[in-house]
DNA sequence: TAGCGAATTAACGTTACATCA
DNA sequence: TCTGATGTAACGTTAATTCGC
Protein backbone atom coordinates (compact mmCIF):
# COMPACT_ATOMS: atom_id res chain seq x y z
CA UNK A 1 0.00 0.00 0.00
CA UNK A 2 1.30 3.35 -0.70
CA UNK A 3 0.06 6.48 0.53
CA UNK A 4 0.91 10.24 -0.21
CA UNK A 5 0.84 12.50 2.29
CA UNK A 6 0.49 16.08 0.59
CA UNK A 7 0.57 19.38 2.37
CA UNK A 8 -0.66 21.65 -0.23
CA UNK A 9 1.08 24.13 -2.16
CA UNK A 10 4.93 24.96 -1.95
CA UNK A 11 4.65 27.92 -3.86
CA UNK A 12 8.77 28.18 -3.28
CA UNK A 13 10.51 25.39 -1.86
CA UNK A 14 13.42 26.24 0.26
CA UNK A 15 16.70 25.01 -1.41
CA UNK A 16 18.67 22.05 0.88
CA UNK A 17 16.27 22.18 3.32
CA UNK A 18 14.39 19.26 5.09
CA UNK A 19 11.96 21.33 6.79
CA UNK A 20 8.06 21.09 5.49
CA UNK A 21 7.57 23.78 3.02
CA UNK A 22 5.30 26.53 5.08
CA UNK A 23 2.29 27.84 3.33
CA UNK A 24 1.03 31.11 4.43
CA UNK A 25 -2.83 31.41 4.82
CA UNK A 26 -5.62 33.78 5.22
CA UNK A 27 -3.58 35.38 1.80
CA UNK A 28 -5.10 39.13 0.86
CA UNK A 29 -5.69 39.99 4.46
CA UNK A 30 -2.79 42.47 3.77
CA UNK A 31 -4.67 43.75 0.98
CA UNK A 32 -7.40 45.57 3.35
CA UNK A 33 -4.77 45.60 6.05
CA UNK A 34 -1.80 47.18 4.77
CA UNK A 35 -0.14 50.20 7.47
CA UNK A 36 -0.79 53.35 5.04
CA UNK A 37 2.19 55.54 5.76
CA UNK A 38 1.55 59.24 4.88
CA UNK A 39 4.41 61.22 5.81
CA UNK A 40 6.58 64.41 4.11
CA UNK A 41 9.29 63.70 6.44
CA UNK A 42 12.16 63.22 4.69
CA UNK A 43 12.73 60.42 1.73
CA UNK A 44 12.68 56.73 1.63
CA UNK A 45 16.44 57.14 -0.48
CA UNK A 46 18.26 54.97 1.98
CA UNK A 47 21.39 53.25 0.78
CA UNK A 48 22.31 49.83 3.03
CA UNK A 49 25.92 50.99 3.56
CA UNK A 50 25.56 50.07 6.81
CA UNK A 51 25.18 46.86 6.22
CA UNK A 52 28.67 46.60 5.42
CA UNK A 53 30.18 48.30 8.36
CA UNK A 54 31.56 47.13 11.32
CA UNK A 55 31.63 47.73 15.04
CA UNK A 56 34.92 49.00 14.61
CA UNK A 57 33.62 51.59 12.11
CA UNK A 58 32.27 54.70 14.02
CA UNK A 59 33.08 57.21 11.85
CA UNK A 60 30.87 55.52 9.49
CA UNK A 61 28.32 55.00 12.08
CA UNK A 62 28.49 58.88 12.07
CA UNK A 63 27.96 59.48 8.57
CA UNK A 64 25.17 56.57 8.48
CA UNK A 65 23.36 58.77 10.64
CA UNK A 66 23.77 61.55 8.55
CA UNK A 67 22.99 59.53 5.35
CA UNK A 68 19.65 58.37 7.44
CA UNK A 69 18.38 61.99 7.42
CA UNK A 70 17.39 61.43 11.08
CA UNK A 71 21.08 62.15 12.12
CA UNK A 72 19.92 63.30 15.69
CA UNK A 73 17.14 62.51 17.70
CA UNK A 74 17.56 65.62 19.71
CA UNK A 75 14.84 67.14 22.27
CA UNK A 76 14.32 70.07 20.47
CA UNK A 77 13.52 68.79 17.40
CA UNK A 78 11.04 65.31 18.09
CA UNK A 79 9.50 63.59 15.36
CA UNK A 80 6.03 64.40 14.88
CA UNK A 81 4.46 61.71 13.02
CA UNK A 82 0.77 60.38 12.02
CA UNK A 83 1.42 56.89 12.26
CA UNK A 84 -1.27 54.22 12.98
CA UNK A 85 -0.35 52.56 16.29
CA UNK A 86 -1.40 49.01 16.37
CA UNK A 87 -1.59 48.20 19.33
CA UNK A 88 -3.82 51.46 21.01
CA UNK A 89 -7.17 52.69 20.05
CA UNK A 90 -7.66 55.35 16.94
CA UNK A 91 -7.26 58.04 19.23
CA UNK A 92 -3.68 57.24 20.20
CA UNK A 93 -3.44 58.63 16.61
CA UNK A 94 -5.06 61.76 16.81
CA UNK A 95 -2.43 63.23 18.84
CA UNK A 96 -4.10 62.29 22.48
CA UNK A 97 -3.15 61.60 25.01
CA UNK A 98 -2.67 57.79 24.14
CA UNK A 99 -0.61 59.40 21.81
CA UNK A 100 1.56 60.67 24.08
CA UNK A 101 2.16 56.86 26.32
CA UNK A 102 2.56 55.97 22.84
CA UNK A 103 5.35 57.73 21.54
CA UNK A 104 6.35 57.84 25.40
CA UNK A 105 6.92 54.24 24.84
CA UNK A 106 9.97 54.59 22.23
CA UNK A 107 11.95 56.98 24.61
CA UNK A 108 13.53 54.13 26.21
CA UNK A 109 16.61 54.86 25.11
CA UNK A 110 16.71 57.98 26.83
CA UNK A 111 19.51 59.89 29.35
CA UNK A 112 18.62 61.37 32.50
CA UNK A 113 19.57 65.17 32.68
CA UNK A 114 21.74 64.44 35.24
CA UNK A 115 23.42 62.24 32.86
CA UNK A 116 22.90 58.75 33.53
CA UNK A 117 22.90 56.92 30.88
CA UNK A 118 20.67 53.81 30.57
CA UNK A 119 22.79 51.89 27.78
CA UNK A 120 19.96 51.33 25.76
CA UNK A 121 18.23 48.77 27.94
CA UNK A 122 14.56 48.88 28.57
CA UNK A 123 12.93 50.65 31.28
CA UNK A 124 9.84 52.42 32.49
CA UNK A 125 10.27 55.84 31.29
CA UNK A 126 6.97 57.01 32.95
CA UNK A 127 8.69 56.41 36.18
CA UNK A 128 11.36 58.84 35.47
CA UNK A 129 11.17 62.43 36.91
CA UNK A 130 12.71 64.34 33.94
CA UNK A 131 14.21 62.88 31.19
CA UNK A 132 15.23 64.20 27.68
CA UNK A 133 15.44 62.04 24.59
CA UNK A 134 18.29 61.49 23.12
CA UNK A 135 20.02 59.93 20.57
CA UNK A 136 18.70 55.92 20.74
CA UNK A 137 21.11 53.40 22.17
CA UNK A 138 23.09 52.36 18.57
CA UNK A 139 23.86 56.13 18.34
CA UNK A 140 25.09 56.01 21.64
CA UNK A 141 26.99 52.69 20.85
CA UNK A 142 28.54 54.75 17.59
CA UNK A 143 29.93 57.18 20.02
CA UNK A 144 31.09 54.55 22.39
CA UNK A 145 33.02 52.86 20.00
CA UNK A 146 34.15 56.14 18.82
CA UNK A 147 35.64 56.48 22.22
CA UNK A 148 36.79 53.14 22.21
CA UNK A 149 38.19 52.60 18.83
CA UNK A 150 42.07 53.47 19.86
CA UNK A 151 41.53 51.35 22.45
CA UNK A 152 40.96 48.58 21.00
CA UNK A 153 37.46 47.74 22.14
CA UNK A 154 35.88 45.58 19.49
CA UNK A 155 33.28 43.68 21.08
CA UNK A 156 29.60 44.80 20.04
CA UNK A 157 27.04 46.03 22.18
CA UNK A 158 23.50 44.61 22.14
CA UNK A 159 20.75 46.96 21.79
CA UNK A 160 17.86 45.74 23.66
CA UNK A 161 14.56 47.14 22.04
CA UNK A 162 12.13 48.46 24.86
CA UNK A 163 8.83 46.74 25.20
CA UNK A 164 7.06 49.47 23.53
CA UNK A 165 9.20 49.60 20.34
CA UNK A 166 9.11 45.31 19.90
CA UNK A 167 5.11 45.90 20.56
CA UNK A 168 4.70 48.71 17.91
CA UNK A 169 7.38 46.27 15.51
CA UNK A 170 4.98 43.34 16.07
CA UNK A 171 1.81 45.46 14.98
CA UNK A 172 3.37 46.71 12.17
CA UNK A 173 4.42 43.03 11.48
CA UNK A 174 1.11 41.87 11.89
CA UNK A 175 0.41 44.47 9.17
CA UNK A 176 3.02 43.53 6.24
CA UNK A 177 5.40 40.85 7.39
CA UNK A 178 7.72 42.84 4.54
CA UNK A 179 8.95 46.29 4.65
CA UNK A 180 8.79 48.89 1.80
CA UNK A 181 11.87 51.36 1.98
CA UNK A 182 9.25 54.32 2.97
CA UNK A 183 7.66 51.79 5.69
CA UNK A 184 10.81 51.39 6.67
CA UNK A 185 11.91 54.76 7.25
CA UNK A 186 8.68 55.77 8.79
CA UNK A 187 9.45 53.05 11.14
CA UNK A 188 12.79 53.90 12.05
CA UNK A 189 11.79 57.33 12.50
CA UNK A 190 8.80 56.54 14.66
CA UNK A 191 10.34 54.27 16.81
CA UNK A 192 13.81 56.20 17.24
CA UNK A 193 15.82 53.45 15.58
CA UNK A 194 18.22 53.24 12.60
CA UNK A 195 16.14 51.85 9.19
CA UNK A 196 18.83 49.23 9.19
CA UNK A 197 17.72 48.47 12.78
CA UNK A 198 14.33 48.43 11.55
CA UNK A 199 14.85 45.87 8.29
CA UNK A 200 17.08 43.38 10.95
CA UNK A 201 14.07 42.85 13.20
CA UNK A 202 12.04 42.67 10.40
CA UNK A 203 14.64 39.77 9.38
CA UNK A 204 14.80 37.78 12.62
CA UNK A 205 11.16 38.17 13.35
CA UNK A 206 10.12 36.50 9.51
CA UNK A 207 12.73 34.03 10.37
CA UNK A 208 11.17 32.82 14.08
CA UNK A 209 8.03 32.75 12.40
CA UNK A 210 8.97 30.26 9.86
CA UNK A 211 10.85 28.52 12.66
CA UNK A 212 7.64 28.45 14.53
CA UNK A 213 5.53 27.52 12.04
CA UNK A 214 8.20 24.78 10.90
CA UNK A 215 7.76 23.00 14.30
CA UNK A 216 3.90 23.45 14.39
CA UNK A 217 4.13 21.60 10.93
CA UNK A 218 6.43 18.81 12.98
CA UNK A 219 4.29 18.31 15.06
CA UNK A 220 1.36 17.92 12.50
CA UNK A 221 3.45 15.68 10.43
CA UNK A 222 4.00 13.53 13.50
CA UNK A 223 0.69 13.15 14.03
CA UNK A 224 -0.27 12.32 10.29
CA UNK A 225 2.16 9.69 10.54
CA UNK A 226 0.87 8.38 13.49
CA UNK A 227 -2.70 8.35 12.67
CA UNK A 228 -1.46 7.15 8.91
CA UNK A 229 0.59 3.74 10.42
CA UNK A 230 -3.41 3.07 12.70
CA UNK A 231 -4.73 3.23 8.93
CA UNK A 232 -2.25 0.85 7.87
CA UNK A 233 -2.34 -1.52 10.50
CA UNK A 234 -6.54 -1.23 10.42
CA UNK A 235 -6.10 -2.08 6.40
CA UNK A 236 -3.81 -4.56 6.73
CA UNK A 237 -5.93 -6.58 9.54
CA UNK A 238 -8.77 -6.16 6.48
CA UNK A 239 -7.38 -7.57 4.21
CA UNK A 240 -6.40 -10.73 6.40
CA UNK A 241 -9.86 -10.68 7.44
CA UNK A 242 -11.04 -10.81 3.96
CA UNK A 243 -8.17 -13.41 2.97
CA UNK A 244 -9.39 -15.57 5.79
CA UNK A 245 -13.25 -15.49 4.79
CA UNK A 246 -11.84 -15.80 1.26
CA UNK A 247 -10.85 -19.49 2.53
CA UNK A 248 -14.00 -20.19 4.74
CA UNK A 249 -16.58 -22.76 3.83
CA UNK A 250 -19.20 -21.83 1.21
CA UNK A 251 -22.15 -22.89 3.69
CA UNK A 252 -20.89 -19.19 5.62
CA UNK A 253 -22.86 -17.08 3.39
CA UNK A 254 -26.17 -18.70 4.26
CA UNK A 255 -25.95 -16.93 8.19
CA UNK A 256 -25.91 -13.56 6.67
CA UNK A 257 -29.13 -11.22 5.61
CA UNK A 258 -29.90 -10.50 2.25
CA UNK A 259 -29.55 -7.10 2.56
CA UNK A 260 -25.56 -7.49 2.75
CA UNK A 261 -25.42 -8.98 -0.76
CA UNK A 262 -27.27 -5.27 -1.96
CA UNK A 263 -24.96 -2.71 -0.12
CA UNK A 264 -22.54 -0.86 -1.97
CA UNK A 265 -19.16 -0.40 0.28
CA UNK A 266 -16.52 2.09 -1.11
CA UNK A 267 -12.76 0.90 -1.21
CA UNK A 268 -11.03 3.18 1.46
CA UNK A 269 -7.99 2.77 -0.76
CA UNK A 270 -9.14 3.78 -4.14
CA UNK A 271 -12.76 5.02 -3.21
CA UNK A 272 -14.63 3.07 -5.55
CA UNK A 273 -17.73 1.63 -4.73
CA UNK A 274 -17.40 -2.10 -4.09
CA UNK A 275 -20.03 -4.91 -4.39
CA UNK A 276 -18.77 -7.28 -1.92
CA UNK A 277 -18.43 -11.01 -3.36
CA UNK A 278 -18.49 -12.10 0.49
CA UNK A 279 -21.45 -10.22 2.34
CA UNK A 280 -19.79 -11.37 5.40
CA UNK A 281 -17.59 -8.47 4.89
CA UNK A 282 -20.48 -5.99 4.87
CA UNK A 283 -22.33 -7.75 7.48
CA UNK A 284 -19.08 -7.60 10.00
CA UNK A 285 -18.39 -4.41 9.38
CA UNK A 286 -20.59 -0.56 8.54
CA UNK A 287 -22.20 -0.91 5.59
CA UNK A 288 -20.17 2.79 4.84
CA UNK A 289 -16.44 2.83 5.91
CA UNK A 290 -16.10 4.84 8.51
CA UNK A 291 -14.45 8.28 8.04
CA UNK A 292 -11.00 7.81 8.28
CA UNK A 293 -8.90 9.64 10.42
CA UNK A 294 -6.57 10.44 7.60
CA UNK A 295 -9.32 12.32 5.81
CA UNK A 296 -9.77 14.54 8.74
CA UNK A 297 -6.19 15.49 9.10
CA UNK A 298 -5.71 17.78 6.77
CA UNK A 299 -7.00 20.98 8.38
CA UNK A 300 -3.46 21.71 8.49
CA UNK A 301 -2.27 24.19 11.58
CA UNK A 302 -0.91 27.85 11.39
CA UNK A 303 1.49 29.24 13.52
CA UNK A 304 0.03 32.76 14.54
CA UNK A 305 -1.39 35.15 12.43
CA UNK A 306 1.59 35.79 10.11
CA UNK A 307 0.14 35.48 6.81
CA UNK A 308 2.24 36.45 3.42
CA UNK A 309 0.47 37.06 0.05
CA UNK A 310 2.77 35.96 -2.33
CA UNK A 311 1.86 39.07 -4.15
CA UNK A 312 3.15 41.08 -1.41
CA UNK A 313 5.89 39.30 -0.62
CA UNK A 314 7.95 41.49 -2.52
CA UNK A 315 6.62 44.81 -2.54
CA UNK A 316 8.22 47.09 -5.44
CA UNK A 317 10.54 49.73 -3.95
CA UNK A 318 9.47 52.93 -3.74
CA UNK A 319 12.31 54.05 -4.64
CA UNK A 320 12.73 52.08 -7.98
C1' DT B 1 22.41 47.13 -6.49
C1' DA B 2 18.90 46.29 -3.06
C1' DG B 3 16.58 43.06 -0.55
C1' DC B 4 15.92 38.76 1.31
C1' DG B 5 16.71 34.08 3.55
C1' DA B 6 19.74 31.22 6.01
C1' DA B 7 23.34 30.47 9.06
C1' DT B 8 25.88 32.18 12.58
C1' DT B 9 27.68 35.10 16.33
C1' DA B 10 27.38 37.28 20.51
C1' DA B 11 25.12 40.01 24.18
C1' DC B 12 21.96 39.62 27.59
C1' DG B 13 18.49 37.64 30.78
C1' DT B 14 16.79 33.75 33.37
C1' DT B 15 17.08 29.66 36.01
C1' DA B 16 18.91 25.97 38.58
C1' DC B 17 22.33 24.62 41.51
C1' DA B 18 26.24 24.72 44.69
C1' DT B 19 28.65 27.01 48.27
C1' DC B 20 29.19 29.62 52.35
C1' DA B 21 28.37 32.44 56.40
C1' DT C 1 19.59 22.13 60.21
C1' DC C 2 17.58 26.00 58.04
C1' DT C 3 17.97 30.38 55.57
C1' DG C 4 19.45 34.10 52.78
C1' DA C 5 23.14 35.92 49.91
C1' DT C 6 26.39 35.07 46.29
C1' DG C 7 28.68 33.01 42.35
C1' DT C 8 28.30 30.48 38.18
C1' DA C 9 27.30 27.31 34.51
C1' DA C 10 23.76 26.18 31.31
C1' DC C 11 20.38 27.60 28.47
C1' DG C 12 17.05 30.53 25.80
C1' DT C 13 16.15 34.73 23.40
C1' DT C 14 17.25 38.00 20.12
C1' DA C 15 19.91 41.92 17.95
C1' DA C 16 23.39 41.96 14.76
C1' DT C 17 26.57 40.11 11.17
C1' DT C 18 27.89 37.57 7.16
C1' DC C 19 27.19 35.29 2.92
C1' DG C 20 24.95 33.74 -1.10
C1' DC C 21 21.22 34.24 -4.25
Amino acid sequence: MELELSLGDSPAPAKGTSTPVLTPTCAGKEDHDELVLELGVGTAKRTEQDSQKTPTQPEEDAQDQEEDGEACFHSESPVELSLGCPLLPASAETGSANSEECRRGFEANTVLVDGDTVQGRSLSTSSLPMEVPVRQAADQEAAEDEENSGVGGGARKKLRLSKEQSAFLEGSFKEHSTLTPKQKSDLAKRLNLRPRQVEVWFQNRRARTKLKQTEVDCEYLKRCCETLAQENRRLHREVAELRALRTAPYPFYGHLPAAGFSTARVCPSCGDKVTPRNPAITASSPAVAPPSPVSTLFARPHFGAFTVHPVLRRQPSATS
